[in-house]
This record gives C-alpha cells, structure tokens and sequence, in this order.
DNA sequence: GTCCAGGGAATCA
DNA sequence: TGATTCCATGGA
C-alpha cells in the first residue's frame, strides 16, 4: 500500500487536541511530535500541523485520500458560523466556544460508533480506549504503516461468533452481554444501519437505535451526533454536561437531582438546531479546563 | 478502602 | 413516567 500526503491550508477551527480530545473519538493516539495517528475504516492516517499547514500522511484503503479526509473531518463545513451564532448566546457559550475554537465532530462510521458507545457506558475514556484497542487487535484486521501495526475495528460479522465470555475476558465487564447482542441484532438486521443512515426523521433513527442492547438516550444520542448520522440538534446528557449545566443555568445544591427533561429543554431553547455543538464545547470546556 | 467514570436495564411505586 | 439499585473494572 501506497503513503499518500494530502495538504490544506491551516484554519482557525482545526486544533489537533480539541478534535482528537474532546471525547467524541477513542481511537487517536499523540506521537512524541505532537501530531496524532488514528484509523477509520481501512484508513491509517497522521495529522500534523506545522507553521501554517495541516498535513495529512497515510495509507488509504477505501477509494480517494482527500475525499476520505473531507468527510472524515467535516472539511466542508462552515465552524465559523456554527462559532459565531453559539458565542452570542451568551458568556459562558463565549467562554467555552473559545476553549474549544479547533474543534470538529469527526464523521465516524456508524456501527464502529454503536459498539465505542456501548462500551463507554459507565466507563472512563482511557479504559474505554483500551478495550477498543484490544477488541480491534482481536478480531479486525492488520495494516502495517511505517513498521507499526494498526488493526481496523472489527465489522459485525467479524464479531458475529465472539461470545459473552470472550468479551468478558477482554475486560468489557456488564457491557460484554450489550455487544453480543447488539451485534446479533445487526447481523439479523432487526435493525438495518443502511435505513438508519438514509432515514432523515431523527426520532424514528433514535427509537431505532433505542431497541439496541446497551443503548439508551445518552448513547443514542452521541452515536447521532458523532456519527455519519450527523444530527446536531440532539443534547446527549452525561454527568460532565449535567454538572456544567447546572453550574451555568440551573444552579440547584445538588446536580444529581436536575431532571434530563429539564435540561433538555434549556438546551433546545438555548441551543436549538446546534445543541450538539453547545453541548461538546461545554462538555470539553468543563471537563478539561 | 472508597469513589468515580461520556449509563443502561431491571424492578417497583 | 419517575426513582432506586445493580452491574465489572481499573485508576486516583
């Protein structure tokens, strides 16, 4: 397989760190040079920024470099505006938007986003990194790059025989019983993700993937906003965005006790049709700073 | 030892 | 509908 390079011009909305930290992905790793290498489907790619380009370098296994790269990234939209519209909401959006200026949801496949999200159920994200990887080593596929070994996420039929107990073994805990039947799900396509992706009524898309084993409103909804999916209207609510929400509009002693409904209605008032993109400059806001 | 993590499912009122 | 409780695991 052939290194190919791809080169754009560097762009306000664009930070390694914020795109590949703001916990929307699990399978980006920072070199010591600071740039990041990750996979997407049968892609191995690294990104660098140096002076004032972002330079793409990898090897590519599913039709054109720079087409994968557009829509991997969500080159083709317009974050200025997305920025703008949430930073005159008020000061916190300001502050938080500002925090997370690079940032860009990342356009990631959707049956690789319904089995990361099941997993990240009650979970930390360095551990949920390390299950991803283990499971990917397991049973996807080998590329070589650079004499490092990367391994695509494994398709549903590659996990089609994986039993509950072979998961349990990779360390996924009460999570090991979700995937073997989400993924038997899929491979009986009692829910076909070809229709999902096609089907623009985001309620029918989300009572769909409700029906899967492990999938409740939170990661329903990370897997319409972080996936090929792209519903940026919906608010996925975990503890991070509850506490950050009642810091900022709710302001009750206890934040536990603030109901989602509650939330989810400042958010759509605030937010509207771009509550994702609130929600995970918020989310990242919050946790990191 | 205790608490916590990008929650969901089962159970009960 | 809404509130509790349990669910593995590993790091702080």
């Amino acid at each position: 397989m052939k290194e190919q390079k791809y080169i754009i011009k560097n762009q306000e909305s664009f930070e390694l760190k914020d795109i590949f930290d703001c916990g929307q992905c699990f399978r980006w790793n920072e070199e010591e040079d600071k740039s990041y290498t990750g996979i997407w489907k049968n892609n191995v790619v690294n990104v660098k920024k140096e002076n004032n380009e972002i330079i793409f370098t990898g090897i590519c296994n599913d039709g054109n470099f720079e087409e994968e790269i557009i829509k991997y990234f969500d080159l083709d939209r317009n974050y200025d505006e997305i920025k703008n519209k949430l930073s005159k909401i008020d000061e916190n959006m300001k502050i938080s938007v500002e925090y997370g200026k690079g940032i860009r949801i990342l356009n990631q496949d959707l049956w690789e986003t319904i089995i990361s999200f099941i997993i990240s159920a009650n979970n930390n994200i360095p551990r949920i990194k390390g299950i991803i990887e283990r499971l990917s080593k397991k049973y996807g596929n080998k590329i070589v790059w650079n004499n490092k070994e990367y391994y695509t996420f494994p398709t549903a039929s590659q996990l089609k025989d994986v039993t509950v107990e072979e998961y349990r073994k990779l360390g996924l805990g009460f999570r090991d019983k979700r995937l073997y039947e989400t993924t038997q799900m899929i491979i009986n396509k009692e829910v076909v993700l070809d229709e999902l992706q096609k089907n623009e009524n985001t309620k029918e898309v989300r009572e769909k993937l409700l029906t899967l084993s492990g999938v409740g409103p939170k990661v329903a909804d990370c897997i319409l906003l972080f996936s090929t999916l792209k519903r940026f209207e919906v608010f996925p609510i975990d503890v991070w965005v509850r506490r950050v929400m009642n810091d900022l509009y709710i302001k009750e002693s206890d934040e536990t006790k603030v109901s989602k409904a509650k939330i989810e209605k400042i958010a759509q008032e605030k937010f509207g049709d771009i509550a994702g993109l609130a929600q995970q400059y918020l989310f990242y806001w919050r946790r990191e700073a």
